[in-house]
DNA sequence: TGCCCGATGTTGACCGCATGAACATTCCGG
DNA sequence: CCGGAATGTTCATGCGGTCAACATCGGGCA
């Protein structure tokens, strides 16, 4: 993500790219509350103001880098997914994919703490229109509950969940890895050493197949 | 919260207390980032800097409100429960019990984003020592993960889940109902209508009761 | 009783950050 | 080749956290 420039012209050339690197950098390291205009201005070696040109302000660079880390978060469960053995059995088939989507899930979350938690961060919107339309699914940005929701689909077809519990079980799972990721970075399970962390991990998983797999 | 003072002397007599007032009311307004000292001081009617005599600065503040904050998220659990009728079968008694206690919890983050955004707040600590010692629990003063390790206990004593599975099984619960807070509060589900939102809540609830019960 | 010290507040100052206004430098199309 | 649109820069404002120096109060001890 560290990009290089070579010759200082003026003009940078790149600088709303090199912005959001510097910005998901930052993010990186320290979460969304490090991600500070003036310091990704200095990264990149211009001026605080400069960055006024290409964004709206801090929020608007905050929401890009979300943007960004919502895209890993979903790559990684992709990742994982990719990685599982598939099955004879459709239905145990559907229930590794499902497993291995959580495993990735919040693999990237202890991977990436900071990136994780700029996925979810909340970012002050441009007009103070609160009162946005209801939206019957999830933003529909997010991947990674697409994810969930089909494999959940694919455990369906296999026979499992009642039809009609659809789409909140994809709601309930998210939920159940979501949970799971923030107590582990910074919540009270946060100094659980590695091996009690994966038993919780893997109970948790567990809650999510059974809970997906009794109606 | 908000408290009423008499005459106007130098001294204000109960400063710390009042500080603490105005900063629940300030997160329970706006989660803890709108915790500012500043603006604490100046609800108080006293300058910034005579906080600085009471707490070590804005950190220590917000730690006090995040305490409150849990004890009160705890008691919106037991009165949850306490409302719950008991059953002559001890295990559907003890289901009930269990899933009582995460309406509780959900309905509070519900009732009280802010407050609930702040008892998982992360403060920075005093001193840089990132290296606490491993903790096999997590933090001991999170009523929360009791009342569902007891209900969880209690489950099985009735026969349900395996034992070894404890206490990670709590831990999953938790997640379950965490992660379910944080994404209708600020998450990806935040626009749900209500209807569809008690849906996504009660399938949760399913997830985890059946979780626990399924070896 | 009266005074002095420590606890408690206040002022003033410094630093970092977000953001806007006015000005400077390039670059590109006519 | 030139002028305006893009893109950066400098300057200034306001807010928040925090420190040091100074002011005030109140209670205990001589």
């Amino acid at each position: 993500m560290a990009a290089i420039s070579g010759g200082k012209t003026y003009h940078h050339g790149d600088l709303r790219n090199a912005l959001i690197c510097a910005a998901v950098d930052l993010a990186t390291e320290g979460g969304p509350e490090r991600v500070v205009l003036r310091e990704a201005a200095r990264r990149v070696g211009v001026s605080p103001t400069a960055a006024y040109r290409h964004f709206d302000g801090r929020g608007e660079l905050l929401r890009t880098v979300k943007t960004h880390a919502q895209r890993a978060l979903a790559d990684s469960m992709e990742r994982a997914a990719a990685r599982e053995p598939g099955a004879d059995d459709p239905a145990l088939a559907a229930e590794r994919r499902l497993a291995a989507l959580c495993r990735g899930y919040v693999g990237f979350a202890v991977a990436q703490p900071g990136l994780y938690r700029a996925a979810f961060c909340v970012v002050r919107q441009a007009g103070p229109d609160e009162s946005a339309p209801e939206c019957r699914m999830p933003e529909p940005e997010i991947r990674a509950f697409t994810l969930f929701g089909e494999a959940l689909d694919a455990l369906a077809r296999a026979g499992a969940p009642r039809r009609d519990v659809r789409p909140s079980a994809g709601a309930a799972a998210w939920s159940a890895v979501h949970g799971l990721s923030l107590l582990l970075l910074d919540g009270p399970l946060r100094r659980l050493p590695a091996q009690r962390r994966n038993a919780v991990v893997e109970t948790t998983l567990a809650m999510v197949v059974t809970g997906a797999r009794i109606p």
